[in-house]
DNA sequence: CTACTTGCAAATTGTTTGCAGACCT
DNA sequence: AGGTCTGCAAACAATTTGCAAGTAG
């Protein structure tokens, strides 16, 4: 549950498991694959749905216990993006990147600020409140639909 | 789906209701008054029951359709707050209050900064993004349970 | 009056679980 | 070998929907 694993996009999943004692295998190698290949957010439905592409066998149920054991290992984030009910999944960031979603077509942007950073002092500072993690969730409009 | 309703904790239902030609009923009544009585977060369930202790013949889909006619009229908010399954409603806030979420008793505190607004002057500079709402959750451990 | 709302019960949807067999290490 | 994982199918919980009857304006 700590912030203590590496920035996820670079990390090579067979030794992240192996070094925490957790076994490697298929099925989680295959959803570690389709995110990072995707670089973006994707529910379970269409992660499960593109690892299935790559092997026919693979289970609905492997894809969510991998990604609630990716989370776990803070290797991914959940994020509930959508106006839709389903949550959706993408690699762990490093801290200070937020989202932009566009409220018209959907897309998430991602955007590097310091007020994360800025808020996580004051936050130290007022002493009210020890935060682990800071999740800042931006709607409106993209450039591309802004108009 | 403007930000321009009224705060709403200073909201009278039945004009705010009137005034956009939508009728006001016992169910929808009922609704607010438990949100606006509460003050935090309520599941919807818990909404339903609160309702139910006022007036036992109230549904709970008149429950879900209320709070989704309200979230539509920005009057109440639909926060993924929970490490649990269900979403949380609660009157929306002014701008710049945000929430504070512990990972141990699970309370949600609140906290204004104008560290939102920053965020939104950024955005605004950068032309990036046009941002409609900005929504920031901190997980980590209120004074009580802080060790 | 009459269109908008509700209550009810059944249908969906997303996610989780129990278990016997398969597979890393 | 031995405990960790998986596939499968069934269980669950939260939310949504269709429709006849009720009610606000």
């Amino acid at each position: 549950m700590a912030g203590s694993a590496a920035y996820a996009g670079s990390v090579h999943l067979a030794d992240e498991l192996r070094a925490r004692g957790v076994r490697v295998t298929q099925p989680r190698q295959l959803v570690w694959d389709v995110l990072s290949d995707h670089g973006g957010h994707l529910s379970a439905a269409e992660v499960a749905q593109r690892v299935q592409a790559r092997d026919r066998g693979v289970n609905q149920s492997s894809v969510y216990r991998a990604l609630a054991l990716f989370a776990e290992l803070d290797l991914v984030r959940e994020s509930r993006t959508g106006n839709d009910s389903a949550t959706t999944w993408e690699l762990s960031h490093p801290d200070g990147v937020i989202h932009l979603v566009c409220d018209v077509c959907g897309t998430v942007l991602h955007h590097r600020t310091n007020r994360v950073e800025q808020l996580r002092s004051d936050l130290a500072a007022n002493a009210t409140f020890t935060a682990t993690a800071i999740d800042v969730h931006v709607t409106g409009r993209c450039p591309t639909c802004a108009g």
